[in-house]
DNA sequence: TTTAACTTATGAAAATTTTGATAATCGAAG
DNA sequence: CTTCGATTATCAAAATTTTCATAAGTTAAA
């Protein structure tokens, strides 16, 4: 998963960089609107945080580019806190989402997260992988078409283990997403490795031919097998 | 608790209208612009629900005198698919949320809730009721000064409660907000009445001044007592 | 006023989740 | 290739939440 940071301002550019790298994304930077330029012409992004301030030109201009390359659905525009016009137009150029500064680092992972799994989800409320599909809506998980039945907590870690697939997801992202705003620091996370336990012994009793690796000091990923 | 619906389409209006009563807000509509405009005017709401598309005039233009009159930001904007201009300016022009049609009730349900949840919450991570004190970020309970052990349902209920205070909470809002979505449309509640036992015995074993009232075949309301 | 239908309250049991202690595993540094 | 510190896994116990059965209370209609 790669991510375009298109910001000038080094402190803002430094933190984002090395939180998004923490959560195990791969980045890239630009800091001025040609280097952007030519980065979005040559290169896919899974998603793309733009400035809407840049030396050398506005980023709404490199939000039109990106409409008209067909890439813009994955754009996060960051826009001053006073100028609402550009967060406005950007909004109608085609971005997926914006934000305001200044923002809670955690409310744009947050975003960064849902742009993501918007493209994985798509419309659907059935996720299929290998031998398993896993129904959102009525929270039924299927295994070789035997329902195994997972409880709340399982239940959730799954669809968003599924929903990331191939990602490296963070414990404290985990947290955050299946236990609630409340566990996001938590100083142990005895409460996911068990849980994780659990969810591994009953997909393996039912042969889902999928594996939830630990990685350490990090966090955990989920892989067809 | 009162909302006014500007909208010229009876069968939404209806809709809204009929689901707000259902969840005690007092509701009054206006199907015009004139009509919207002199009720603005005069009196105060909780929430408005403003529709672009009006006959007599702009939804944009009612948004305008709302804001002169620094009543604009409880205001969710209605507007129809494919205006999103109209949605752009009306969130330039100050409105609290917007919403674009079709939408499912329960979002706009969900935003109305915000929209007047934030104004009980303002900045503060303290809520002060009589002899209480609850503390949404710390997430600790005090009655007269002593800390008042609350287990995560307990205190989620609580703290809506208090966000919510003197209104009839429904208990399927209750549920989607403490449980989450999944559990929206039960078909017994017997889960919350748990709780309620529970909540109700702790603080009333605490010497806590609110009640937390039943109303019958509705919901529940807190009172200071 | 009484009944019938339905809602809410309550306690006990079942299920799930969290916590704590301990063991196994990993990875960096020597 | 060891060793040490830290992370992850596992089990059992504690705490919490959910479910179930039943009792009590409420409303509307006869």
């Amino acid at each position: 998963m790669k991510i375009l940071i298109i910001e000038d301002e080094k402190d803002l550019q430094n933190a984002l960089a090395e939180h998004f790298r923490k959560e195990k994304f791969v980045i890239e930077v630009a800091d001025n609107y040609m280097q952007a330029h030519e980065k979005i012409g040559v290169y896919d992004y899974d998603c793309i945080l733009l400035d809407i301030m840049l030396p050398g030109g506005s980023g709404l201009e490199l939000l039109k580019y990106l409409k008209s390359l067909g890439k813009s659905d994955n754009v996060i525009v960051i826009s001053a806190k006073n100028s609402l016009e550009d967060k406005l137009e950007g909004l109608s150029l085609g971005a997926d989402d914006y934000l305001t500064k200044p923002f809670h680092i955690a409310e744009l992972n947050a975003r960064v997260k849902a742009v993501l799994r918007r493209n994985t989800f798509d419309g659907k409320n059935t996720i299929s992988v290998n031998n398993l599909s896993l129904n959102i809506d009525d929270r039924i998980l299927l295994v070789n078409e035997k329902e195994v039945h997972l409880n709340r907590k399982e239940f959730d870690i799954l669809s968003y283990f599924l929903a990331n697939q191939k990602r490296l997801v963070t414990k404290s992202t985990l947290a955050e997403h299946v236990w609630g705003d409340h566990i996001d620091q938590a100083d142990n996370f005895d409460f996911i490795y068990y849980q994780i336990k659990n969810l591994r012994k009953k997909l393996s009793k039912a042969n889902a031919r999928i594996a939830i690796e630990a990685h350490y000091g990090v966090g955990y990923k989920l892989l067809p097998e």
